[in-house]
DNA sequence: ATAATATTAGTCAACATTAGTCAAGAACAC
DNA sequence: GTGTTCTTGACTAATGTTGACTAATATTAT
């Protein structure tokens, strides 16, 4: 309690709206200017207390009326699930490999056919084809992880 | 909720009419004045919210008399939707247009909710992001062509 | 008819206003 | 001392706003 950095109030300073509100919306310059740090550490403290794993999602916008919006979601009890799935992914993950994770979320319900289908479609050959192997492996574990998290919670 | 911008402000006024009519037509001059915005600010509105895309379609005169004149096609009603998707993606697409992309999908019944938010997932900042920004709009259309392929076999 | 003028909308580039990234250094925990 | 976390700011990117200039169309004068 005693020895809170800055970057710890200005958390607990949002999850304290958060905990009234299921989301909320600033302007970064306004709340860095407030707790009197630079706008960056804003961006800081999202992206290390605000994840998908905390069950947050964040938007934003820039330009003129831009903003940052959390937004508190609701987490699915296939959570452990999930995690193993995204540590399977890794880094990059092959063609065949990723069928098997599909084939996984297919057959724990976590997706349906169809929605099995339009994955296997973003990840399939004509998809991703830069012409360096290891590449397109890489862009494939990111696309899958991104996926998997937005399977991590009720939208 | 709090500051919208001015162009956030107009694309509203302009929905809000197409909510309840087939089309809109306004005097560019008009509208600028009535919302103390400049008139190429209209365009600017127009060019980046109610494109093809996003299921408008402008049509304009000039000279006196003249009008904008802004309409919301149906889509399904177009044979080709798929097509003219697929064209409109080409080679390259940001995210920004991206998202219009799936949108249309979605409001013309091709896909449901839960089935454009997975191709979001697929085709947002985390997912595509190689470092070269050209790189990562090639790769982006491609999944989308991938997908729009494979909803065009499945419908 | 034709030319001149008036009345609209379109384009484009400069500028303004936001947020994002990244890497260096400071502070902290062990 | 070493490794992690926090803090900072320079640089980048996305989006919005403005106005000078251009283009198209209509109206009026000759």
């Amino acid at each position: 309690m005693e020895n809170q950095n800055i970057s710890d109030i200005i958390e607990s300073y949002l999850k304290q709206i958060l905990a009234e509100s299921q989301q909320v919306e600033i302007r970064r310059a306004e709340i860095a200017s407030q707790f009197n740090v630079v706008p960056s550490q804003i961006n800081y403290v999202i992206k290390t207390r605000f994840t998908i794993q905390d069950g947050y999602v964040v938007q934003s916008k820039r330009g003129g009326g831009g903003y940052i919006r959390i937004e508190k979601v609701k987490l699915l009890d296939n959570l452990d699930f999930i995690d193993s799935l995204v540590a399977a992914v890794g880094d990059q993950i092959s063609r065949h490999d990723s069928l098997s994770v599909v084939r996984s979320l297919f057959e724990a319900g976590a997706i349906n056919r169809s929605e099995a289908n339009i994955i296997l479609a973003a990840i399939n050959k004509d998809a991703i084809n830069t012409g360096d192997r290891q590449v397109d492996e890489q862009i494939r574990a990111q696309i899958l992880i991104s996926i998997l998290n937005h399977l991590r919670y009720e939208s």
